[in-house]
DNA sequence: CTGTTAGCGCTTTCAC
DNA sequence: GTGAAAGCGCTAACAG
């Protein structure tokens, strides 16, 4: 009993034989490991929980949450493991401790925490939490590297003349936000060109209204940069319907390349935001037992089309 | 512990006072039930599959793929029990019979599938499988309308004097892309309308590919529907390209109200996929072991934008 | 390196 | 209705 245990297991010390003979023995009788069973006896979890920080519930229901998830549930399915879908309300993220308590809870990916939030992971919990967006001491890291992304975006923009640069950033809670933002204000600093800021949460809508806005507190600006492409696609939107022409008057670039991205009138460009890798990378440390370095990026890598 | 086993469970039979002492005792000691536990004693399964069809491993990729695997992931988490997703070669189904005999497999609701991947269906499995698409004798479907969507928006077509009706259909493969196209034959056919198809395969390209043939094949064409709005978004782009007027020359109209579809030019008419609602509905059955009827359709409305 | 022995934390007989 | 005892299928600890 123990010693076929040890021979399935990778790391068990068996001789060659045995591990042989076992092997043979499985497929013959058509034995399948219990999960469940290994689960109790080494008290390791049975599931995987993606936690995503958020205001509201609706969270849930966002089409970049179900990437996360899905890639989750994808590598988790090779090591006979699930994932559960949960809400942080982040203005009481106890329910982080509960998660981390929990013993069936195997490994936790956090999806846009904030410190805070990072705050309440409790120092045991160390190596069974990742985060896609920003770590802690405790909470490494895995995200896109928003910074150098950013920062490829304004250098094409200025490489192709643009010297008034506005950006609409995404909610100023998110951290990620707050990478890409320092990366346009080192960037327009650098070029000596004034920083134009307009808050956004990505959405298309209130793109459009932020181009809105540009428009008439900035109007002799000749770019656009949305953090997010559904806003870069809003506030498109809006300058088709002020008559502005894009990219002659204003050119406009776009962060995630989104399927949509292609379709627009022009095309959008935009940079890419690899979230199914980085979702496989940071769910392989947590069920490999991996330690991972504090922060690993990902690439964002520039994608010209006609907007710019 | 056999007596807080039962008090704690809501069929088991304990006095309430009892009932009472133990929930007071439990509160106190912080006591959280092990799902591992509870699974290895009922033999009951830990984690519920979400097992997709297709040609290629790429489905898993698949955005709406990824909204299924999130609601499902959504509501198993208030059961403690997580969720795999796995790729089904439709060429070679069998892996399916794997995976209803795994012991740790609670429920498996399957996306896609086809008549032999069902067929493959174990008896035994009955109230372990639900269907997010076509069902079979032991597998319930849970599925969006698509006879009545299709019907709706032809509806809507016709009345709005469209006559020359081309549609861009999803793969061949795949059930529902026949049940729409019967829904559309039907219709054609009680207008006296002539039934004009193109194959499609729910892609934007394919969608502008489409558009282009029925323009050659059919010149005097006054309305497009595409199942699929990426298709319709790939047709209208196709339109716009070759000098067509959207709506003035030719109606578009497409199906599942993609959050894209608000964002084109002229906005996508539609109508709704709820599959979000649809798999909350499957996940729910099979973790609350309900017998669900055969065949549980989702109501798809219309929604009439500026593209028809 | 391999066999034996205890559990992991729960549910389920089976008596009382 | 309630307690005692026997597992569910595995791995960890300990001898050999």
């Amino acid at each position: 009993m123990a010693t076929a245990s040890r021979a399935l297991s990778p790391r068990g010390s068996a001789s060659d034989s045995t591990r042989l003979r076992v092997a043979a023995a499985a497929s013959e009788l058509g034995y399948t490991p219990n999960p469940a069973a290994r689960a109790l006896a080494t008290r390791t979890g049975t599931r995987i929980a993606v936690v995503v920080g958020g205001h509201t519930a609706h969270v849930l229901n966002d089409p970049y949450v179900a990437r996360v998830t899905a890639a989750t549930a994808s590598v988790a399915a090779s090591r006979e493991v699930g994932v559960s879908l949960h809400w942080l309300p982040l203005h009481d993220p106890a329910e982080l401790g509960r998660l981390t308590e929990s013993r069936d809870v195997g490994g936790i990916i956090l999806v846009n925490p904030t410190e805070p939030a990072l705050a309440t992971v409790p120092r045991s919990a160390r190596g069974r939490v990742a985060a896609i967006g920003i770590g802690s001491r405790i909470v490494p890291s895995f995200d896109v590297d928003n910074a150098t992304g950013t920062t490829n975006v304004l250098e094409h923009l200025l490489v192709t003349g643009r010297r008034r640069i506005a950006m609409i950033t995404g909610p100023a809670w998110l951290p990620c936000t707050r990478r890409a933002l320092t990366a346009y204000q080192r960037a327009t600093e650098a070029a000596g060109t004034p920083p134009r800021l307009i808050p956004g949460d990505f959405t298309a809508t209130r793109g459009h209204h932020a181009a809105t806005e540009i428009l008439t507190r900035w109007p002799d600006t000749d770019a656009i940069f949305a953090l997010g492409d559904l806003s870069a696609l809003g506030a498109l939107d809006a300058l088709r319907t002020s008559g502005v022409n894009v990219p002659g008057d204003i050119a406009i670039a776009g962060f995630d390349d989104l399927p949509y991205a292609t379709l627009s009138h022009p095309p959008l460009t935009t940079t890419t935001n690899p979230i199914e890798s980085i979702t496989t990378a940071a769910a392989t440390t947590l069920l490999d037992r991996q330690t991972a370095p504090p922060l690993t990026l990902h690439p964002s890598t520039l994608i010209v089309r006609a907007t710019t």
